[in-house]
RNA sequence: GGCCUAUUCGUCUAUCGGUUAGGACGCAAGAUUUUCAUUCUUGAAAGAGCAGUUCGAUUCUGCUAUAGGCUACCA
């Protein structure tokens, strides 16, 4: 037995979708427990739908979330060229094949003519029951077809299929389909019009020549998996046919449906790895990178929709999951998106991510912001702040009174714990802090200020909180004394002088 | 309309015919905290419906309902 070989083939039609990536996900899991190998092969057989821009972004997006295939586009191989729209030859050949072994046949009608047949008759199907009413290499003579091809008139193949045929997909995940081949039309493999196959012909030579031994796609996939069990048939090559696994599908969080790019606008989450610019449309699209994850939660997040390892584990990194994914174990039931258990996953992966690289991101949030954060004391911010959120973008926004200094105060804030002694108490609490000289020693700091409290019998709310209320504005940030050890006793000082001339 | 697939707490799910149906997110309450969070504890919360098979069905079968997918010279 050969290696595993399996493959990740999008169209170039705009950004990835989050399903698109748990896909290529399950693909790259499988490929590395059993040691096989993950081809990356671009499917642009619909010269109409491509969208330049759109291969790079699915090749960065794939990287930033560590997900490294072994070949393919701009990987390399033995296998290629593995952009489809480069192997017309290859395709022409097997096309050929199909043509002279009866397995396919020329048609001629148009675009009108089919409209028309549809109109006619109720449920129309390019099939057995309706082919020898249509303009085709098998109603039409031999020499008129062949006439019509050298004029140039355009035609596609059509797959022929038998009627009334049981044909049995075995799928990895739900067990054995069968499918009667009547309900499948002669479907169209190749156009003339631009000398290039659909996906359906595409794909199986693709699969067969690549070599290809497990089939891991989406649910919407189902349908046609009989027509492709039907073509692994026409060109000889059941033994090698690849296991076929459907995934189920990525639904709405709310209401019905799968899950689309409309709903991550209407809902405020994104549904796509890196914010995504459409060229024709102009529309920008949110990303996860650029919203505050890391790609480890990410991945995490979208491994467990639809598989679990079977137990109660939900925190695993990629090798937990390379040594735990199983294709057996994924759900035939689709899965609702929860955005809120995405949110969980990446909160946990900041309480253990490196806190240079999240002060680092922070920096940056806040120098587009017009502030200069030195990286030295965003470490410290981030090792007080960081279990407090959830997306590393909300960092800066609760962390920024470390660096602007407030010139407001809460107005609920004050009236609760402003009280008519307190300024004093603070005039007397702006005393004691400047003869404190260490502001890093924070136990030094506050058994000083606590001693001190205690020999004035001024209770301990009545002191930190306007104390809290002076530096921050408001009533919220880290324990008292890591605060001021982090803004110095000169910013400490400066800030209370501010307030004490403010409130009164 | 036709075909295919699915159906356990609000959500993601565990359960290899016998369980007090477990966990997680979210939610609620309590504790902790000089603030806000964190953290901890506790709680509410589920087998779509109806038949059948069986000593016994969440688990197997059928029907119904509901949901999703597909039904293009798109993938």
């Amino acid at each position: 037995m050969g290696k595993f070989r399996v493959r990740f083939a999008p169209s170039p039609t705009g950004a990835l979708h989050i399903g698109g990536v748990r896909t290529c996900l399950y693909n790259y899991l499988f490929a590395r427990q059993n040691g096989g190998e993950l081809v990356f092969r671009i499917e642009d057989t619909d010269s109409s739908r491509f969208v330049p821009g759109a291969e790079e972004y699915i090749k960065e997006s794939l990287e930033w979330l560590g997900i490294k295939f072994d070949e393919g586009v701009s990987y390399g191989g033995n296998y290629g060229p593995y952009r489809q729209s480069e192997r017309r030859d290859i395709y022409r050949k097997y096309v050929k094949q199909l043509l002279d072994s009866g397995h396919a046949y020329i048609a001629f009608d148009t675009a009108a003519e089919l409209e028309a047949k549809r109109n006619e008759i109720k449920n129309f199907q390019y099939d057995a029951s309706t082919r020898m009413q249509m303009r085709n290499s098998l109603t039409l003579p031999a020499d008129e077809v062949k006439k019509m091809i050298d004029n140039g008139e355009k035609y596609v193949v059509r797959a022929l299929i038998e009627p009334n045929q049981e044909i049995i997909v075995h799928d990895i995940i739900r067990g054995d389909v069968h499918v009667n081949s009547s309900i499948i039309d002669d479907k169209v493999l190749y156009k003339s019009a631009d000398d290039l196959p659909t996906y359906h012909l595409a794909n199986i030579v693709d699969d067969h020549l690549m070599e290809i031994t497990h089939v891991i796609r989406g649910e919407e996939w189902l349908p046609s998996a009989p027509l492709h069990v039907l073509l692994y048939q026409f060109f000889g090559w059941e033994d090698t046919m690849p296991q076929f696994a459907h995934l189920s599908l990525l639904l709405k969080p709310d209401g019905n449906g799968k899950l689309s790019k409309r709903d991550g606008d209407r809902l405020g989450f994104p549904v796509f790895p890196l914010e995504w610019h459409d060229p024709k449309t102009s529309d920008k699209s949110s990303g996860y990178r650029e919203s505050g994850y890391l790609p480890e939660a990410v991945i995490n997040f979208l491994a467990l929709l639809g598989w679990n390892p079977g137990n109660d584990q939900e925190l695993m990194t990629m090798d937990d999951l390379i040594r735990l994914f199983e294709l057996k174990k994924c759900s035939k039931a689709g899965a609702k998106f929860d955005y809120e258990k995405g949110k969980w996953f990446n909160k946990e992966y900041i309480q253990i991510a490196d806190e240079t690289m999240l002060a680092e991101m922070m920096v940056n949030d806040a120098k587009s912001a017009g502030v200069e954060a030195d990286i030295q004391k965003a470490i410290q911010v981030v090792h007080y702040m960081k279990s407090r959120v959830s997306l590393i973008r909300e960092l800066w926004p609760l962390c920024s009174f470390f660096w602007v200094a407030p010139t407001t105060f809460n107005e609920k804030d004050v009236a609760k714990r402003w009280k008519p002694e307190t300024h004093g108490m603070m005039t007397e609490l702006r005393k004691k802090a400047a003869e404190w000289q260490d502001y890093s020693d924070l136990v030094g700091f506050e058994a000083y200020i606590k001693k001190w409290c205690a020999e004035k019998e001024y209770g301990l709310g009545n002191v930190m909180n306007p104390f809290r209320l002076m530096l921050v504005g408001e009533l919220k940030g880290p324990a008292m004394f890591e605060l001021t050890s982090i803004l110095g006793r000169e910013e400490t000082l400066r800030r209370m002088d501010y307030a004490l001339s403010q409130l009164n």
